[in-house]
DNA sequence: AAGGCTCCCAACCGCCAGGGG
DNA sequence: CCCCCTGGCGGTTGGGAGCCT
């Protein structure tokens, strides 16, 4: 017996969505909300399989998604990150406000796929960045954790909480811009949160960027947040009391890498909302 | 002008994990 | 446990647009 199929094949529209159709399903989620959408579709009245209607949703018709051409930042940010995780495109993407994995895959397989893969001789043990994570977790730590990791749209900052003998006044200048609102790792930094890995070995030529060079030792950067020991600290040491600044000219899309988020002091911490150990 | 080719990207597909019964 | 359902992910496809000859 075969996979059930998630929907009937017959009597359903295939291919591109038409004005209408978009305008059905617009009308149907703000009117009821998304998810259930095996039933969705009968409900709107829509010849449509529901995981069509649910990729239609959340690739093309959300109303927080950015179209547009991709900036050079988000460039920039799509290659250091592809660096860094791989064909993981929701991860990615959650870095990207507004932009899709569907998108960036795209773009990445259109626009920077040729320009950025083979040129360097890749170690056969850790040929791509999730196998260098592999690699990394069985041989250097003790206990490996990644197994996968959930992507959320990255819309704030995740920051550890504040040091509990700090004033409120300090506290609120703690607080991420309101602009930006989104998940947040709230209370403590649970261990099943973090994942460890060596930043010297994964991450030492992307945090050796000029975008996450130590400029000094005050934490001026532009949100008015006080930083902690940032993972660069391994590159370029600072205790406890020096934190590090910003460059001004970090482009607002790079704040979903702040290095507040990049916390650690053994290992490089990297946060992600759910890590399933 | 027209046919062929390439590129782009929306949409599809199969697989997987998690949750609930 | 096991099974089924659902949502989510990454790889792939194919139609349309644009370019070239």
């Amino acid at each position: 017996m075969g996979r059930r199929p998630c929907c009937a094949k017959e009597g359903i529209n295939r291919g591109s969505w038409s004005v209408w159709e978009d305008q059905i399903l617009i009308n149907y989620i703000k009117a009821h909300g998304d998810g259930k959408w095996r039933d969705l579709p009968q409900k709107a009245g829509l010849k449509r399989c529901g995981k069509s209607c649910r990729l239609r949703w959340l690739n093309y018709l959300r109303p927080d998604i950015k179209r547009g051409n991709i900036s050079v930042e988000e460039e920039e940010l799509i290659v250091r990150l592809h660096k860094l995780l791989g064909n993981r495109w929701s991860l990615i993407a959650g870095r990207l406000p507004g932009r899709t994995d569907n998108e960036i895959k795209n773009y990445w397989n259109t626009n920077l796929r040729k320009k950025f893969q083979g040129k360097s001789k890749k170690n056969p043990k850790c040929s791509s960045p999730s196998a260098q994570l592999k690699h990394l977790t069985s041989g250097t730590l003790q206990k490996p954790q990644v197994i996968r990791a959930k992507a959320v749209r990255c819309t704030k900052v995740i920051l550890p909480p504040p040091p509990s003998n700090r004033s409120n006044d300090e506290i609120k200048k703690y607080d991420i811009d309101e602009r930006t609102s989104g998940p947040q790792l709230e209370g403590n930094l649970s261990a099943d949160f973090l994942v460890n890995f060596d930043v010297n070995d994964l991450l030492s030529e992307f945090l050796n960027t000029d975008l996450f060079q130590a400029a000094g030792n005050e934490c001026n950067n532009e949100k008015g947040i006080e930083c902690g020991p940032h993972p660069h600290d391994k590159l370029s040491p600072c205790s406890e009391q020096q934190n590090c600044t910003i460059p001004a000219s970090m482009p607002e899309s790079w704040s979903s890498l702040h290095p507040c988020q990049l916390w650690g002091s053994e290992n490089f911490t990297f946060l992600e909302e759910e890590w399933l150990a």
